[in-house]
DNA sequence: GTGCTTGTTTTCACCTCTGAACTAAGATGA
DNA sequence: TCATCTTAGTTCAGAGGTGAAAACAAGCAC
């Protein structure tokens, strides 16, 4: 209800500028003509701001293209080089950092494998510093070059400036990481969970591409889902929202590693499938699932079901335009067995909302999280440019 | 993605314009001097906005109040007979139309009774124009005062300019109820599901007021829900988004009117709740509830449970400061369940989305669904004062 | 009446956008 | 070769908006 804030002149500058720079970003290459068609700006304010932009050299020029006839038209596009992003994952069974830079191409990245049930937060901590400087030094850039540092990982993080972790099958409860992180580096932070930053990915250069209004869902050990509302990831007031994985769909149904009963997770998380298939796994949970997706076990045809539920439910409740199953797991079902899920969330939704709702696998794999942990930077970045840069330096 | 929109110097104005029109119609008279504070603008925008609205009659004075030794505020206030609404509510069983001020006092009213399974399309749209002409005429109001006409129905609204309904339960399948009254008055028309208005009418002036990140969730005859993120309604891309009625909480549970198994509404739905309870009702189904209600039947129980665990659901997934139950039913149940609902809540999702919600009773009553379909038209009052005057004289 | 306090209006400098005129750069054809 | 056409991009004057500060207004205290 309250939401729009005053706004002053500037505030327009700086919003037509983000406008201009989201348009040149998303339009790879593009020429001054086009951009003023494209973000509705006039010639004249294109001209100037695009000046403004080639001369901090946040743009640079592309080559030409000949017109019919006329002046040919000067393309632009953003400067990839002109700063990087850390992507940091920070998962059950290791601590992946990337450096990209501004097309998101990865640059440099190392990997730190943690012992099962060795959470130590200082320990995560140092790894993800001490990866920092190596993906720097590894891929020659310099700290002023980075623009930030985004940390995707397990749990609800507190929003507030020392991204305080409450993350339960982690052993966090109440973990500082960003003020442990702003102990070893003065570089922008930015901590978000790793369901959220892997959705962002999949939205901005994945299967959710273009979508305004999309569910990404990732099933790994854990289910979680980044719900998309009019372009804008979804948090809710304490930025928890999307913990689908503990919704429930059969009440008082299997117990869950929650705690509670009857959840999403409960059936179709990656230790439920086994458990009903009754593996005792062997450590390689990949291997496990293909095994049991090439059995004929009526376990498949439950697990296709039951997703079909959780997935339903979204389709329901949310109404989007995009459904983008992720994560290993979900790959790995997917690939296989798309249809079948498709089929058993029309069957539990309504006519309506599935019709409007298309299902698609993520394309981006496991590196998701990182780069999308990376985006955040990138989206920041693309607000407001020029404060990146300064918060960067300070 | 796409979302931010170029801005002009113009939109400043109309934005800050809106600004300042919300916090004087929200804070209730108050003065200049404190506009400032709430909005953040200048104390010189403040003065030459207001002398325009005051000059428009839009906003009126309304006293002084002294203060410590210095010159005397003026309080300002918005005009609520600057121009009026129109609310109408179709339900299964009546049309109800109210007239409103602009501050939400309902002036007139009128219901016509609907015969069950009589729900000709052609009819409702009589009884709403013929409505509105009584509640005009009724209060002495006319025609060119209206700034609009809100209608809620039950079912999905495709967005756009015909107002196209899907009603299942209605045996409404692509009624184009807005293009049947649009041959009738060239008043502006704003038509949405009533869940919706409902949960807009909580959200503004009921128990939902002041949240941002909020549920409203109707128990009635039919189950729905609006959900409010960031002080908007969501939506969703076909505008169908908080059909919480049939997610399903038993994965293959009871069957339900909609055709699918186990959603919601098959268990706590009136019908539903009646029939577990093997009441066959004879017409008046309120005091069929009661009687349930007073009864030691473990229906009630469950019903507490499985309404538990489909707000717990959207605890999890929507992560919302408050949850606001309304509609009949709810109400019902509400009044001497609540702590029940809660603690059945609470065992069914995660501790801290739970921790930051609250768990309320509507507090508007039956006319809430009327009153926030005349909610649309403020709405849009206060976003764009003058156009709506344009559109409404045209 | 004079000073003090607080609320409101006016003045003025500064910003941003846009439309229109203007410049740039190539194609075309006599 | 050069006038003409076409399309791209730049410059400039002007409209409209904001905020800071000064001016004005209206009470109180002495």
């Amino acid at each position: 209800m309250a939401r729009p804030q005053r706004r002053t002149v500037r505030d327009i500058r700086r919003g037509n500028r983000a406008v201009l720079l989201r348009a040149l970003y998303f339009s790879g290459p593009t020429s001054r003509n086009d951009l003023t068609a494209r973000t509705g700006l006039s010639a004249a304010t294109v001209s100037t701001m695009t000046a403004g932009l080639l001369s901090e050299n946040i743009v640079v020029e592309a080559g030409q293209v000949e017109s019919d006839g006329g002046r040919p038209r000067v393309l632009l596009r953003v400067n990839p080089e002109y700063g990087f992003a850390v992507g940091v994952d920070v998962a059950e069974t290791h601590v992946r950092v990337g450096l990209f830079d501004l097309e998101m191409t990865e640059r440099a990245k190392v990997d730190y494998m943690l012992r099962p049930a060795r959470h130590d937060p200082e320990l995560i901590a140092r790894h993800i510093l001490a990866g920092v400087e190596v993906v720097l030094s590894d891929a020659g850039v310099s700290p002023e070059q980075v623009l930030g540092i985004g940390v995707g990982v397990p749990g609800i993080v507190e929003p507030g400036a020392d991204g305080v972790i409450h993350a339960k099958t982690f052993g966090w409860d109440g973990v500082p990481l960003g003020a442990l992180l702003r102990r070893g580096t003065s570089l922008p932070l930015y901590v978000d969970n790793g369901a959220k930053t892997m959705g962002q990915a999949e939205l901005w250069f994945g299967s959710g591409r273009g979508a305004s209004d999309a569910v990404i869902v990732l099933l790994g050990v854990g289910v979680g889902a980044t719900i998309v509302a009019d372009g804008t990831t979804f948090r809710g007031v304490s930025s928890s929202a999307g913990e689908w994985g503990h919704t429930k769909i059969v009440a008082n149904g299997r117990p869950c590693r929650c705690g509670g009963r009857g959840c999403l997770e409960a059936y179709v998380g990656i230790e439920a499938i086994l458990d009903r298939a009754g593996v005792t796994s062997r450590g390689d949970w990949e291997d496990d699932l293909a095994q049991v997706l090439a059995s004929k076990s009526p376990v498949v045809e439950e697990t296709v079901t039951y997703l079909g539920v959780g997935l339903a439910n979204l389709v329901n409740l949310v109404n989007p335009e995009k459904i983008v199953i992720g994560g290993w797991v979900g790959i790995q079902l997917g690939e296989s067995l798309l249809p079948g899920i498709r089929r058993a969330t029309a069957d539990n939704s309504l006519a309506e909302p599935y019709a409007a709702t298309s299902i698609v696998l993520g394309r981006l794999g496991p590196d998701a999280v990182a780069l999308g942990a990376a985006t955040l930077v990138l989206e920041e970045f693309l607000n407001a440019p020029q404060v990146a840069r300064i918060t960067a330096a300070g």
